[in-house]
DNA sequence: GATAAATGTTAGAATATACTAACAAAGTAA
DNA sequence: TTACTTTGTTAGTATATTCTAACATTTATC
């Protein structure tokens, strides 16, 4: 139980990123490769390589020359994890502030490396009660303060 | 008005930080000093030095050797906008999410660098909102949905 | 004013992340 | 199989930010 020897270091919002894309290209496509991340986020490829050898290292990944990227159950746990910031953020940005999907989608890319677990604990109370509110849809209240660029 | 003249880069977390840093030092001590700055934000002195470094040859404060460091209109501008952010974040955090004081103000600080414009306007609204219902202080609404951690 | 303490700067190194150019391996098609 | 294309890697460079160690300047104290 040595501190030195068990405590990780937070990923970076790079590595999340890297983390996310991988996860994403293998639920979708099946396999997540270099080329497709690399598209997906809009790097060089010489940067996936390298960030793949990071995520390797630290247990998040493996990958093997030329080969596809798997994640260890470690890696899978924790793209969960972003993923469930990001989709509450998205919502809470979409359906509440009323901000387009495509710039909700790209704040939540953002602030989800961000946000303290106590944040989003917090806030995912808070949209399970808008979304428990009786309407059916989003709560009058919550509509009611937006000035005129609601949908429905 | 050629794009590759008038175009300045989005300031970084970092410089941001020390822009805001800057400002609050001058607005509750009068002036804004290396050491002040080092310990606010918890770096060394020579961090500081080179950052304002940067921050002066992007315009944004004047900084003569030794000497105090003052803010440019441009700077003074970016600083509020900054602080403003801040200042929304923490009051959404705390108030409507019910983040505790100190996770809020950690949250903000790190949350102010990533949201877009649009988002901050929207939120401001909605706040507005919140600030507006009858009630006084928090609107019933609000309150309902913290399950029994609400100290008023 | 001399000396010590506090403050600020410089130089140089470290880390993280990205890039380009060049090369290597794998896959595809004739 | 040979030749072409796509994909992946290496090596080396660049930028941003931080740090430590050493030095310089300013301020305070006697």
């Amino acid at each position: 139980m040595n501190k030195e020897l068990t405590w990780k270091k937070r990923l970076s919002s790079s590595m999340e990123d890297y983390l996310e894309a991988i996860a994403a290209l293998k639920k979708d496509k099946g396999v997540a490769r270099v080329r497709d991340i690399s598209r997906m986020l809009d790097v060089k490829k010489p940067s996936v390589t390298s960030a793949l050898s990071v995520l390797s290292k630290r247990g998040f990944i493996v990958h093997e020359r030329y080969g596809y990227v798997e994640l260890t159950r470690e890696g899978e746990e924790a793209a969960r994890s972003i993923q469930k910031r990001h989709d509450l953020l998205v919502m809470f940005l979409n359906k509440v502030l009323g901000v387009d999907k495509k710039s909700a989608a790209r704040d939540a890319c953002r602030m989800e490396h961000v946000i303290s677990r106590e944040t989003f604990e917090r806030l995912a109370k808070f949209m399970e009660f808008v979304k428990s509110r009786p309407d059916g849809e989003m709560p009058e209240w919550v509509k009611r303060y937006k000035t005129g660029k609601i949908k429905k």
